[in-house]
RNA sequence: GCCGGAGUGGCGGAAUUGGUAGACGCACGGGACUUAAAAUCCCGAGGGCCCAAAGGCCCGUGCCGGUUCGACUCCGGCCUCCGGCACCA
């Protein structure tokens, strides 16, 4: 091999070998001393495993190597989230079947990883349109359908025009589907729902003990989940039997309720319409709110529509009648989808009242205010105390007017304490072919019947035509649709809806651990050694999606028995994006593919090598915040990396020399060294541990031009330097490795360990300062006293300087750090 | 509006149980090598001022104030940017 460092010939070599080995990566568990990581793992979808999105591949392999060498049974599993959209599209356009189109992307995306050495356990590698994955969805389906956690309603629901189905309401971000983009449309639909709204406390309380996650993402959470301390309050309404209920934060100001208003969806409006003389008017203005996209409905600063359905509400406190109106504003799946309006103390309601006449009773003021209501021109805050309210009065503003308000609802029997929650239930039903059927069948005479386990797992049909195509084509496949009822045997038809893709993903992390078990969803006993997962590693895009659902599905799975855990993750990184300059914008934004702006790892790797790609990647800023690419970060990379390869074959060439473990300064700055990049490496701090080896490497030149230094201590800088870089540079390191002299992998090596009386020299520079400012530094011996430090600062001319005629009236002294004289 | 996070050189960033601000890299300038260039290596550099030079002084981590011998770090009040939620009852 010549001395020259080509990536190409070290890593083809390197890859090679380790691909041979990847069965002998595979650990057995031993309990207490176990690692198990998870990369988000990758789309198939997403074809190029550009840069930006890769971060999160090198990230987590770099921790992986390091882990290994640390001797913890390590094993970082691969899985591929093979449903979805992209791939039935695809279809579409090309008519190649979409599990082609995946399994050429997965090989594909499989060859990338490859080349960059990133290693996984493929041994347990798995793939969610597999039909001994997807099986285990259906099963888990079954299992929340007897439980009541899986249901079927009618109700409106999201409906995406460009990816024609149904969405949940966390892949509608502002009005739009969050993947094609497209204004969200709500529709009435018959659909399957999970019960996440059950478990709406636990999720939340969960969050305080996830103490390893990041506030931006725990308090997202919080945000989605959106729970808010209130009441619920029975409203009679002339003409109804049954009261109408709604849900306020504020039953507090119950006095001032002086309307009711509900959504034009809320179940009371057909007979309001019937009884009212005004039938004709509600049915239009019902009309009119529901065909108004959700975008538009609930845009910034949207007209308030109202019409009054005639009908009259008693307020039980008040005992006055209040008019009920219907109102585009009030949302129909917050809350009971009706509100009661107190004009006086809130502006939305405050708003409406004015435009319609309505009136307006304040029930707080200060102590000073005297209310004019026809003389306010906005809401007044909950200043001061209830007044006008009853026997409430008095009261001041803050939580115990709410308890107050309570008690008496509850005493009375008008109503009764309540949370009320933004997070509404997980819609699953999707109306697409390329994800897992719905084990259901519909039977004329039964029903909607459960497919029997033994049926398991339903199959996708393949003889499905994709070209040009509308609507959902399962609808088409005969052999798919026509079936027998499981109860009593007749003609029935097949459910054609698919479930959400993120179903698949919410358990798949149970599913490493026995991937081709044909006889359990989970392996109960496995998941108790090895989860929770220690170190989850994803982007920030799943913090309400699929890193709520996993938590959801975690505890349905408990609640089963099935695992012991609340919590799936226990620490989770969020990786930043990689951000780069568009050439068609000018603008610096994140990388990607629609964008058109991502750098292609394949021509980096060809033209630096792997190594390098890593080095950069890994260098480029703190991987938690976001970074901008540049190719002058890559070429630097690559010149480090020659450096080292040079120094290597300067170390190589070492006459052998008696061993001498000396405390020299090269030991120093070794110790020193491994001290700093375990410290950092176990932080995802590569970047400061990258900036430690190269302080590193230029010190091991140094010692070597000196000629002066031990060979055993340059024998063991040599050593380190490629244990210290080989997760972060693989190939080139096991390289030397081999080249040292040494045998067997480089990653199943022994992480160096720091000698503490090594890393810490024995002098140290103490700082002098006067009135605490830097005047002097002083070289002492570690561990010198005061009295000796004030000897040295005496006899220091400058210093002597600045004390020159003036008091001392103090010394702060700080052992090994700093003097500082205090003078007047 | 509510909640969370962040503001440090030309740039990416480093340093926080309060103790030398600017590590490391990029870009830049100078030098060595070379016929020359590229590549490589070495040196320089926060801003301002004094000095022939050696060297020295002042200012400086978004802004204002506070605590302290000493503040990028702690406290109070603002400003700006990023992200989440929001006609949510």
């Amino acid at each position: 091999m010549s001395g020259k460092y080509v990536a190409s010939e070290i890593e083809g070599k390197w890859q090679k070998r380790w691909a041979d080995a990847q069965v002998a990566f595979v650990d057995t568990a031993v309990p207490g001393n176990e690692f198990y990581m998870l990369n988000m793992y990758p789309y198939p979808s997403g074809s190029r495993l550009h840069v930006g999105h890769g971060r999160n591949y090198i990230l987590g392999d770099a921790l992986y190597r390091r882990e290994r060498m640390s001797g913890r049974k390590a094993f970082n599993p691969m899985g591929w989230d093979a449903f979805g959209l992209p791939a039935e599209n695809a279809a579409i356009q090309s008519g190649v079947h979409p599990r082609e189109y995946t399994m050429g992307n997965i090989a594909r995306m499989k060859e990338q990883l490859f080349a960059l050495g990133c290693l996984y356990d493929w041994s347990k590698e798995l793939a969610s349109c597999d039909p001994a994955y997807y099986r285990w969805n259906q099963w888990l389906f079954l299992r929340m359908w007897e439980r009541s956690l899986a249901y079927r309603k009618t109700a409106p629901v999201n409906w995406c025009p460009g990816c024609r189905t149904v969405l949940a309401n966390e892949q509608v971000v502002d009005g739009r589907c969050e993947r094609s983009g497209d204004a969200v449309e709500i529709r009435d639909l018959t659909q399957w729902f999970f019960r996440v709204t059950d478990y709406a406390d636990r999720l939340l309380e969960g969050l305080d003990h996830l103490p390893h996650w990041s506030e931006r993402v725990k308090t997202m959470q919080r945000n989605w989940i959106g729970r808010s301390e209130g009441a619920e309050i029975f409203f009679r309404v002339d003409g109804l039997i049954e009261p109408i209920t709604v849900f306020t934060t504020r039953p507090d100001t119950l006095y001032g309720a002086t309307f009711l208003a509900l959504a034009p969806e809320h179940p009371a409006v057909a007979l309001l319409a019937t009884r009212s003389g005004r039938g004709r008017e509600i049915e239009e203005f019902v009309e009119r709110v529901r065909r108004e996209s959700r975008l538009e409905r609930e845009a910034e600063g949207g007209e308030k529509e109202g019409l009054d359905t005639g009908a009259l509400a008693l307020n039980p406190a008040t005992g006055r009648a209040m008019p009920v109106w219907l109102a585009n504003f009030v949302l129909p799946e917050y809350g009971t989808g009706a509100i009661m309006g107190v004009p006086a103390h809130d502006q939305r309601d405050f708003e409406f009242a004015r435009k319609y006449g309505l009136s307006i009773e304040p029930v707080y003021r200060t102590e000073v205010a005297e209310i004019d209501p026809a003389a306010m021109t906005e809401a007044r805050p909950h200043d001061g105390y209830l007044y006008r309210s009853g026997s409430w009065d008095g009261t001041p503003n803050g939580p115990e007017a709410v308890r107050v308000a309570i008690r008496w609802l509850e005493e009375k029997g008008f109503g009764k304490g309540k949370m009320g929650y933004r997070l509404r239930d997980w819609l699953i039903s999707r109306q697409r072919y390329w994800g897992t059927p719905i084990p259901a069948i519909h039977c004329p005479v039964c029903g909607v019947v459960p497919v029997p386990d033994a049926d398991l797992p339903v199959r996708l049909p393949e003889d499905v035509d994709f070209r040009g195509v509308e609507g959902n084509p399962l609808e088409r496949s005969e052999a798919f649709v026509n079936t027998r009822c499981p109860k009593c045997g007749g003609a029935a038809r097949r459910e054609t809806d698919t479930m959400d893709t993120f179903v698949d993903s919410s358990w798949y992390y149970f599913r490493f651990l026995n991937p081709r078990d044909a006889e359990r969803m989970v392996d109960t006993a496995r998941v108790k050694r090895w989860l929770p997962v220690d170190q989850y590693i994803g982007g920030i895009e799943h913090a309400i999606l699929h890193l709520l659902y996993a938590r959801f599905i975690c505890r349905v799975l408990r609640d089963m028995d099935l695992v012991h855990l609340e919590e799936p993750f226990e620490r989770l990184f969020n990786q930043g994006m990689i951000t780069r300059l568009n050439p068609a914008t000018g603008k610096t934004e994140k990388m990607s593919k629609s964008r058109g702006n991502t750098v292609s790892p394949d021509e980096l790797i060809a033209r630096f090598g792997a190594d390098t790609v890593r080095l950069a990647t890994l260098f480029i800023g703190p991987p938690e915040k976001e970074s901008e690419w540049s190719e002058e970060g890559v070429a630097g990379a690559f010149r480090f990396l020659n450096r080292v390869h040079e120094l290597c074959l300067r170390l190589q060439e070492l006459p052998a020399g008696p061993d001498a473990p000396a405390d020299t300064p090269l030991r120093r700055l070794t110790h020193r060294t491994i001290a700093r990049v375990t410290q950092d490496a176990s932080e995802f701090h590569f970047h400061t541990a990258v900036a430690a080896l190269m302080e590193y490497q230029r010190g091991i030149g140094e010692a070597l031009d000196s000629g002066s230094e031990a060979p055993a201590a340059l024998r063991e800088a040599a050593r380190t330097l490629v244990k210290l870089l080989h997760p972060i540079a693989p190939h080139l390191t096991e390289e030397w490795w081999q080249r040292f002299g040494e045998t067997g992998f480089l990653v199943e090596a022994v992480w160096p360990v720091a000698d503490p009386a090594l890393a810490t020299s024995p002098d140290v520079t103490l700082v002098v300062q006067v009135n605490g400012k830097v005047r002097g530094r002083l070289s002492v011996a570690r561990g010198a006293s005061e009295s000796e430090a004030m000897a040295l600062a005496r006899a220091d001319e400058r210093i002597a300087a600045w004390m020159d005629g003036r008091e001392l009236t103090r010394t702060v002294f700080v052992p090994d750090r700093l003097l500082n004289l205090v003078v007047r």
